[in-house]
RNA sequence: UGGGGAGUCGUCUAACGGCAGGACAUCGGCCUUUGAAGCCGACUAUCCAGGUUCGAAUCCUGGCUCCCCAGCCA
């Protein structure tokens, strides 16, 4: 039943989703609660729409919720402003909480409770030393920490301090309350943690109710469990942390089932930065405008940019979820913004740099309405403005060169082109000033050619947009792009991001537009024909006054084939030193890149000699060199080899067995773990040596004797392995099979060898497990290539 | 050099011992009153080395590289 090639295609799944399925199914948990859990102290930003997007989508695909829960429990970075910009922000993205809106600071009375439950168990203890003192005594990741010389105090004794904590006796930094976990653990989160610090200062919701504020690792699991989490879904970096959010959860009395912790990876995107302290710092050092500023990966400033939610939203499930730190390239969040504006914004006509063109076969004083459809034929939508066409018209800069390069299909002298929506008109002369800068371009035009006519009979090369001047109005726009230069502006650690920051991020023009753009209200998203998506800005839209923003340059391919083939002399150039920049090239494009190219010579290094141990292991028994290499370095596995022996089997078999199957079966369960014993093992290892099953049926029986005490040759017996297929019944399978498929047959034919596996394992299947695989794989091969 | 994670086209991501697939990017072509969109095609990948297996991206062993952890931040 695998034949899910031709059956509908596989929902979009990630190993989040396979885990609540499982969760599910298993019973661990009969519904699904997940948490969105920002800390008020910034504003949203990409990176956060994709954790948005997974916690409310799981939820929401297997029917259960999701809560927003502000974790704020840190009083000196959080204020209500960005909590009430998350709120929007959330809601702007297409999520709702419905009642479940929740506050970490709702539950200091619970959390304290918690403390002084672990006070009491003697699991957690006051202490006095200094902020230096606890950090010099953690010890480093290669040593040791030194226990706190408070770490005995009485659990009375810590109760009263604790109660003076909180009552506001003591200033900051006086005392902490740390678990009493282990000093010496390997992993420096459990060197005793801090679960609770003094801070005399103002909580946004709470005042000065408290005195004492609780830790991340302390809080944030038990805000899971008591609101019913089931999935805590975090970031990478919490990993370590994992072990703390059990160990919290194991020692206090919380309501079960409890919530387990799995993380994810966190989204980079490339040419720009990620952290709300970097965002932060761009604001404060007023290298953008604020955290709406259109150049931000923030939401807020997504909004302003015009990227719209459903694009948000494609683009995060696009990436999916995985354990890869993986930055992805900003280009495939371009996309989804265009392909979803490309069916949202109606078209319209702007000349941004504008160059003047008097058409003189037209009448100075007459204007003629022209009606122009908003959408292009593949968007199937209704609707048209007027636009009005005369003399004077403005033209795009760009859209005229006196000597044009190959392939221009644009103006030029002597040469036709189209004008959107209306006539194709003729360059009949260029004025220049003294200098050679063109002031205007003269043209005539072909009356038969307008748009309305339909299929004039002409046809021009090219098609350009234009304005009619005395017609147009004036709006400025603002032209955004990429905030950084570099695609890792982090990845130097000897430079700032912010020196790649780069200085044409921003262009503000005053652009002469139709004038059906002046009727636009913010938030409003068109498209500018030949250059982009803009959005009348949302926040400067007001009293009247309209600013286009561009939210994204259409894809260019002209732009991308001229510049190539100016830099076309360069080429060969850029290619002979290719090698040589892309080993130091700045750009962290490679980064990840150089290194593993020199994994490969450095692991082509010959293999260390045998161990005399290994050796005589192999000399005596007969072993391969990777069999005594493995057994002789696993001490745990040798001893099980040498039991397994003498049962009749040949060393090697069980060294195969104990190397290749046993140390994976051991891997979750332990040696001890397993039900068989050695001779269990020597035993299946003889079946097999004799040619009583053949080894694919060997390893399901092993599979089974791992998991309840039974010899092989009763496993063997109850699941029926026994398959000895005769020649005709294989025969036939072999037939029914390549009948089945005949489109692979063909494609075998043709050359796709790899298809043999794919028949193979459709005949194994219906052969069953205990067929013989070599015997088939012949016969089969006989089938196929006759 | 302690512990915890991760390595699949340029980029992101699938394949749960059986056809290395998709998307973005790139490059061609078709179409075109947007050099857009659309359509068609091409291109390029399993970190390395051994081993097990009829068959390995997947299992075993070893190595390499990258990320995270020594805040009274989250």
């Amino acid at each position: 039943m695998r034949n899910e090639r031709d059956a509908a295609p596989r929902e979009r799944s990630d190993f989040v989703r396979e885990m609540v399925r499982e969760d599910l199914r298993d019973g661990k948990y009969h519904e699904v609660v997940t948490r969105f859990p920002p800390e008020p102290n910034g504003y949203l930003h990409i990176g956060h729409a994709k954790s948005v997007v997974l916690n409310f989508g799981v939820a929401e695909e297997f029917g259960g919720r999701c809560h927003l829960r502000f974790d704020d429990t840190n009083p000196e970075t959080e204020e209500e402003e960005y909590a009430q910009s998350i709120m929007r922000d959330i809601r702007w993205l297409g999520y709702d909480w419905g009642e479940h809106l929740y506050h970490a600071s709702d539950y200091f009375e619970r959390f304290y409770g918690y403390a002084v439950e672990l006070v009491e168990k003697g699991l957690a203890y006051v202490d006095s030393q200094s902020e230096e003192e606890i950090r010099e005594s953690r010890g480093t990741v290669t040593e040791p920490g030194r226990d706190s010389p408070y770490r005995n105090r009485s659990v009375d004794e810590n109760l009263d301090l604790l109660g003076r904590m909180r009552a506001g006796e003591f200033p900051n930094g006086a005392h902490v309350l740390r678990a009493k976990i282990d000093m010496s653990s390997p992993n420096m989160k459990m060197r005793d943690p801090l679960l609770y610090r003094i801070r005399n200062a103002a909580h946004y919701r709470t005042g000065d109710e408290w005195h004492i504020y609780p830790m991340y690792d302390f809080a944030h699991c038990l805000e899971d469990a008591i609101e019913s989490v089931t999935h805590s879904l975090c970031t990478l970096e919490f990993e370590n942390n994992r072990d703390i959010y059990d160990w919290v959860l194991e020692n206090v009395s919380v309501p079960k089932p409890r919530p387990f912790q799995t993380e994810f990876a966190r989204l980079s995107l490339t040419y720009t930065v990620m952290s709300k302290r970097k965002l932060l710092a761009l604001v404060k050092n007023g290298r953008v405008s604020g955290w709406d500023d259109p150049r931000m990966p923030t939401l807020a400033g997504m909004r302003r940019r015009g990227f719209t939610p459903k694009a948000i939203r494609s683009f995060c499930e696009q990436v999916g979820v995985a354990k890869t730190n993986a930055t992805v390239e900003v280009e495939r969040l371009e996309h989804a913004v265009r392909d979803d504006l490309n069916t949202k914004a109606p078209r319209m006509m702007g000349v941004l740099r504008p160059l003047k063109l008097v058409v003189e076969s037209w009448p100075a004083d007459e204007v003629e309405w022209l009606d122009a459809p908003l959408w292009p034929h593949d968007v199937p939508k209704e609707g048209s403005r007027k636009l009005p066409f005369g003399r004077n018209l403005f033209i795009e800069r760009d859209d005229f060169s006196k000597e044009p390069p190959p392939g221009f299909r644009r103006l030029s002298p002597g040469a036709e082109v189209r004008l959107r929506h209306a006539y194709i008109v003729r360059c009949t002369d260029v004025v220049e000033d003294e200098e050679g800068r063109i002031l205007e371009v003269r043209a005539v035009h072909e009356p038969k050619s307008s748009s309305k006519s339909g299929k004039s009979g002409r046809k021009a090369k090219g098609t350009i947009h234009w304005v009619c001047a005395d017609k147009s109005v004036e709006i400025p726009v603002r032209l955004y792009d990429r905030l950084f230069t570099e695609a890792y502006p982090e990845a130097d650690p000897e430079r700032s991001f912010e020196e790649y920051l780069n200085p044409a991020s921003l262009e503000t023009l005053a652009a002469r537009c139709e004038p059906a753009l002046g009727e636009l209200t913010g938030g409003d998203h068109i498209q500018l024909e030949r250059q982009g998506f803009f959005v009348a800005d949302p926040v400067d839209a007001k009293d009247g006054f309209l600013v286009l923003n561009r939210t994204v340059p259409l894809r260019d391919s002209w732009a991308r084939q001229s510049t190539k083939s100016e830099a076309g002399t360069r080429k060969e150039t850029r290619q002979a030193e290719s090698n040589d920049s892309k080993e130091k090239g700045v750009g962290g494009a490679r980064r990840a890149k150089a290194p593993r190219k020199r994994a490969k010579d450095d692991s082509s290094r010959e293999r260390a000699a045998l161990s005399p141990q290994a050796a005589t292991l192999r000399d005596e028994h007969g072993l391969g060199d990777e069999q005594a290499r493995v057994l002789a370095s696993r001490p745990e596995l040798l001893r099980f080899f040498h039991a397994a022996l003498g049962g009749g089997a040949s060393p090697r078999s069980v060294a195969r067995w104990v190397v290749n199957e046993l140390a994976a079966l051991a891997k979750d369960r332990g040696i001890e773990g397993l039900a068989f014993g050695p001779k269990d093992l020597g035993e299946l290892a003889r079946l097999v040596d004799e040619g009583v099953m053949n080894l694919r049926a060997a390893r399901i029986v092993l599979e089974e004797m791992a998991l309840r005490k039974e010899s092989p040759l009763e496993v063997f017996q109850r699941l029926g392995l026994q398959g000895a297929v005769d020649e005709t019944t294989l025969d036939s399978a072999v037939r029914e099979v390549l009948e089945a498929f005949p489109e692979e047959l063909a494609r075998y034919r043709d050359g796709k060898k790899g298809l043999l596996g794919f028949f193979l394992g459709r005949l194994m299947e219906k052969l069953g497990k205990g067929a013989d695989p070599k015997k088939t794989r012949e016969v089969l091969g006989r089938h196929l290539d006759p």
